[in-house]
DNA sequence: TAAAAATGTTAGTTATGCCAAACAAAATAA
DNA sequence: TTATTTTGTTTGGCATAACTAACATTTTTA
């Protein structure tokens, strides 16, 4: 339960790259993983050979780099993290891919399990609630931007929400 | 612009911890710095000096502690930040207190600018909507637990949302 | 005011984690 | 197969940021 917890930001970001290369590449060489994370190739060697004490890489001088099953498992959640985090800045706070990208690159170090289900389960609910979903998220945009609400354009809002929901079951029933 | 982009996060808590203490201790000592953020007296100094020669609090051996206006701006910044982060996850997505503050703490320091303000303007849309607002977040937590959605309820769920609106508004009306 | 306690600073150490440059090994080309 | 290029490693250096322990200054108390 601890090992997760042990390891710095910047490993958590060498096992992550590992997997995308391993799955991309085939295989993960030192040159490719200093590239991904904008550092030098000298630097890499470094963060092998810890990660390798940790036992979440297999690593010999001058041979590939593969993940063991610790560090994979690692990378996977991590990896899960940043696409989670990505998809909802973006399709929910609807922040430019890019920012949504390198935020989630970001907070998926700092974020706890907990919280992240719960933004997870969070996602999920305003896609799926009938009180929400696309045309909701749609309304956000513009709400943005003007702010103060008329009540009128709610109450119109509403009825539209309420009689696309029946027309929806009603296509599902026939 | 560069200014808060190359603060580390060590010295934004440094920061945001003298704020604090200048408004509910009226002054910042280093021994109240150190016991905030967890760290030894000694390491207090250290980090004084760097914000000195930032320009960020006023700092002269044995003498107390204070922001200057630059470093005031940032230390409410990231004041502003954690407050914001920490409300948005204790009561939109209703992780406990305890989480909710420890993970502002951290997503403080690495949310950029643009997605905290469309977060808090989420955090706005979600609060003041009439398709949302608090009995949609109820219903969030029991949806966490429960998952598969019942079509039925979601129309009684539906009407009670639209009713309750025109009731409230028919009220604010009289 | 002088001793004691509390608070603040310094100095030396440690751990990360990066860099640049020199060097070594492997892969490719001639 | 030898020379060249590419890739990987080592070394020494630097910056951050913490620690401990010794020392200095304030503040409090007797």
């Amino acid at each position: 339960m601890k090992k997760n917890e042990g390891l710095s930001e910047s490993l958590e970001d060498y096992l992550e790259v590992i997997l995308d290369l391993e799955t991309t590449n085939k295989v993960a060489r030192a040159k490719d993983i200093a590239e991904r994370l904008d550092i030098q190739r000298g630097s890499v060697t470094g963060g092998l050979k810890a990660l390798e004490e940790k036992g979440l890489v297999n690593y010999e001088p001058y041979s590939y780099i593969t993940l063991t099953p610790a560090g994979n498992k690692i990378a996977r959640k991590i990896t899960r993290r940043h696409a989670g985090l990505r998809d909802f800045l973006h399709q929910v706070l609807q922040v430019d891919a890019e920012t949504a990208d390198a935020t989630a690159c970001r907070m998926e170090h700092v974020i706890d399990e907990k919280t992240m289900n719960r933004l997870m389960c969070f996602f999920d609910y305003v896609q799926s609630c009938p009180r929400t979903g696309p045309d909701w998220l749609a309304n956000f945009v513009r709400y943005c931007g003007e702010k103060p609400r008329d009540p009128e354009k709610c109450d119109q809002c509403l009825q539209r929400c309420i009689s696309r929901y029946r027309e929806e079951e009603g296509h599902r029933d026939a």
